[in-house]
RNA sequence: GGGGCUAUGGUCUAGGGGCCUAGGACACCACCCUUUCAAGGUGGUAACACGGGUUCGAGUCCCGUUAGCCCCA
């Protein structure tokens, strides 16, 4: 069993090609077969830079490990389009000596004028096939005098052609719906389907598991195959995947790239988890799983034949849930590279105590630097609500010099969040007052917000030191605006 | 314009004739926990697009309508 990935190089791994790789790769993996990756680089427009290794890293960086590629080879190479150029023209030769093609001398530009015409008549925009009872004399001599010539397919004009598709079922297309399409370009290059048929017969690719939007491709390819006289792969179109409006997923909603996930803080693990529950249900209602968990209940007739619309909040939240199950020294890893771009170097003790206090309060890595930016930076603004409920009390200042005063004994090395908190208790019960009332003009002093972390634990992870210079600056501040 | 695919709460889905007073998850709301915010726990609001058939019985099968998407481009 063989099932290929075969992306355009554009660039960037898009959300719903990486959620076609990852189902191919299931479905592959699922059933001990053999997963290989094919580079469609025959379209210049469809070619952007540095593609290919976006696409390869996209790839691994999910984890979806390919058997056969343009990278590591295989025994069906190459594995880019472009380099088997001449395999589509020895195909397209026979499709010409065994009479089921034939050459076509109309010029592009007049081809594209006439479907305009044809479009705009209501008419059917197909091929008119007026080359294709040119005489052999007259191919020849057309031939001869060097006039540029494209190859089409012979299509027939009754009957129809059955695709058996793996997730739909039976779809049928009548013939006279397809016309003469071409499978080789006047300029030499071939179509995408007649690239891609003769590419998955050659690489013995079993089933094509593609995006829905190929479904009306495949009974031109079937036809190719019935040219050639090739065995056909099964074929399952799986459903698109929708931005929140019902349109097609694109920059205007926001990330469309893997890479873009990727630095917004997304872990692999959560992608993997969202994209698979996009399409796909497992047997037992479950919805957080393993890529092997995954694989071990995987089928085709689980996979939904309706498009899907693509929810941030529900990655966001599955993102959440695995950064939480991550190991501490894992997360810290992980978020060290967000920390650095915002300009803090934690040291990596300290950085595993750090994520420790937010991994409960973020859904992304990316919000990482600002969850903690107060350890790194003691020049912070005052949250403005915050304030204004602690101005409203009076004798705030002194009773913040009474914490300090609290605290002012405890030794460096001891100052840890049980002791800080029996400190701060017990000035409550002294004072008779509620622990939260000397809390929250504390919380407010070190960090500069209102939520956050346990008081004692931010507490602590900035030494006594630091918390004694912020409780003086809060009492300082509050005393200059007139407060005492 | 033609052809194709699809249609269960706001979203992802379970369901493949009676097990459905339609289940789960996200989101939302409430409560609990609690120094705050989260996380976690408990509970709640909310759906079979519409119209015809088939059948003793339809979310489930068939046809049509509508809508969305895809392809021809």
């Amino acid at each position: 069993m063989r099932v290929r990935f075969a992306p355009s190089p554009t660039g960037e791994l898009h959300i719903g090609n990486a959620r076609t790789a990852l189902f191919c790769w299931l479905f592959a993996r699922s059933r001990q077969g053999c997963f290989i990756l094919r580079i469609e680089d025959t379209d210049p427009d469809r070619t952007g830079k540095g593609g290919e290794s976006a696409i390869l890293e996209g790839l691994a960086w999910l984890g979806l490990e390919w058997d056969e590629g343009p990278d590591r080879g295989g025994p069906f190479g190459p594995y880019r389009q472009s380099e088997r150029t001449a395999l589509y023209h020895q195909y397209g030769r026979q499709i010409l000596h065994s009479d089921r093609g034939y050459p076509c001398f109309c010029d592009p530009e007049a081809l594209a004028g006439r479907r305009a015409e044809a479009h705009e008549e209501g008419r059917t925009p197909g091929y008119d096939r007026r080359c294709r009872d040119r005489s052999e004399e007259e191919r020849r001599r057309l031939k001869a005098s060097g006039e540029p010539h494209a190859l089409r397919l012979k299509t027939p004009t009754e009957g129809e052609i059955v695709v058996e598709d793996g997730i739909r079922g039976t779809v049928r297309f009548r013939h006279d719906e397809l016309d003469d399409f071409v499978l080789v370009r006047s300029d030499g290059r071939p179509t995408y389907n007649f690239a891609c048929a003769v590419d998955d017969h050659l690489m013995r690719i079993t089933h094509v598991i593609r995006g829905e939007e190929h479904l009306s491709n495949t009974p031109r390819q079937l036809l190719i195959y019935e040219a050639l006289g090739f065995p056909p792969p099964l074929f399952a179109h799986l459903p698109m995947i929708l931005a929140p409006d019902r349109s097609k997923l694109s920059k205007r909603h926001g990330a469309t790239s893997l890479q873009e996930y990727r630095e917004q803080g997304y872990v692999p693990e959560a992608l993997v988890n969202y994209l698979t529950l996009l399409g796909w249900s497992h047997p037992q209602g479950v919805d957080m799983f393993s890529p092997a968990e995954a694989i071990a209940h995987f089928s085709l007739d689980r996979v939904s034949a309706s498009s899907a619309v693509y929810d941030d909040r529900k990655i966001a939240w599955l993102n959440g849930h695995y950064l939480r199950a991550l190991p501490l020294e894992e997360l810290a890893r992980r978020a060290h590279p967000f920390l650095l771009a915002a300009g803090y170097e934690p040291d990596e003790g300290r950085l595993r105590d750090l994520v420790a206090t937010v991994r409960d309060r973020i859904l992304r890595l990316s919000e990482a630097p600002d969850a903690l930016a107060y350890f790194f930076d003691s020049d912070f603004p005052y949250d403005e609500e915050g304030l204004a409920r602690q101005l409203g009390r009076d004798g705030l200042p002194d009773l913040l010099d009474a914490c300090r005063a609290v605290l002012d004994p405890i030794p460096r090395a001891d100052f840890d969040g049980a002791t800080v908190e029996a400190a701060y208790r017990g000035l409550a019960a002294e004072r008779q007052i509620r622990a939260a009332d000397i809390i929250h003009p504390t919380r407010l002093a070190i960090s500069g917000r209102t939520a956050g972390p346990g008081l004692f634990d931010i507490m602590a992870l900035l030494g006594k030191e630091e918390t004694l210079t912020r409780l003086d600056r809060f009492a300082r501040y509050l005393r200059s605006v007139g407060r005492s």
